[in-house]
DNA sequence: GCGACAG
DNA sequence: ATCTTGTCGC
């Protein structure tokens, strides 16, 4: 079984570098008014998506939730494979869609420059925005003190920006996923950046998501459906 | 071959 | 990511 995950994975490596040549590097052509960010909790074999969508003062106006059964494991550079699927679910609940959307993990600094924010980004149609904690590849300064950042590039390209957001704390890792130039990924993080190490928009949707999780887990919510799973359209609530 | 490795 | 108590500091 072992060779078949292995053709299987080299499969998913394939359409990253197929989602990679569709990655659009530059927009959104209007303002950015609305924000949003997505971020997944895992228990078991589930996993548990929130979206959210904030105003210009990072007060949430929108939320929507999606669960779904884990069909791949955590594989560093295959993170769209675990996580992709609730995380399209969840987005596809909210009201309307954000202007821009956070999302927990890399955006084209990847080595087949196609993270999870990049991927979601093209499979949605949307402009996305990559924060990690840590990154995948690339080589960069370590910034100084906070609000400083220091430019992030692999192979010779420009990647993102490292982003020192607070006194103390390591920096985060910001890179464009779709639709969305170098610089107005770094700005829409940076307008977000409140007294958190993450910013307000990502910070909030991981704390929902985990408390979905524990809601659901020591049922104090309603019985989900398994339609999530099934990629049905759902309904929680 | 070795080490590193988003969440 | 998740498992987890206390503890240091503003």
């Amino acid at each position: 079984m072992i060779a078949q995950d292995a053709s299987r994975f080299q499969d998913l490596r394939r359409i990253q570098t197929n989602i990679a040549q569709q990655v659009v590097l530059e927009g959104p052509a209007g303002a950015v008014t609305s924000i949003g960010a997505v971020a997944q909790s895992f228990a078991d074999d589930l996993a548990f998506s929130c979206a959210i969508l904030v105003d210009a003062s990072m007060n949430v106006i929108d939320e929507a939730t999606a669960i779904a059964k884990t069909t791949v494991p955590y594989i560093p550079g295959l993170l769209f494979f675990r996580e992709g699927p609730v995380a399209m679910a969840a987005i596809k609940k909210l009201r309307k869609r954000p202007d821009v959307l956070i999302v927990s993990g890399c955006g084209i600094n990847h080595p087949r420059f196609a993270g999870l924010a990049s991927h979601l980004g093209v499979e949605l149609n949307m402009s996305t925005v990559g924060v990690s904690q840590e990154t995948l590849c690339g080589d960069y300064v370590e910034p100084g003190e906070a609000c400083c950042f220091t430019r992030l590039t692999f192979k010779g390209r420009p990647l993102g920006f490292v982003l020192k957001t607070v006194t103390g704390a390591r920096p985060i890792f910001i890179s464009p996923g779709h639709r969305i130039s170098l610089q107005c990924a770094l700005q829409v993080v940076q307008r977000c950046v409140v007294n958190h190490r993450l910013p307000e928009p990502l910070r909030l949707a991981h704390v929902k998501a985990r408390h979905f999780r524990s809601a659901t887990r020591s049922g104090q919510l309603a019985p989900i459906r398994t339609a999530d799973t099934a990629g049905r359209p759902a309904h929680n609530q």
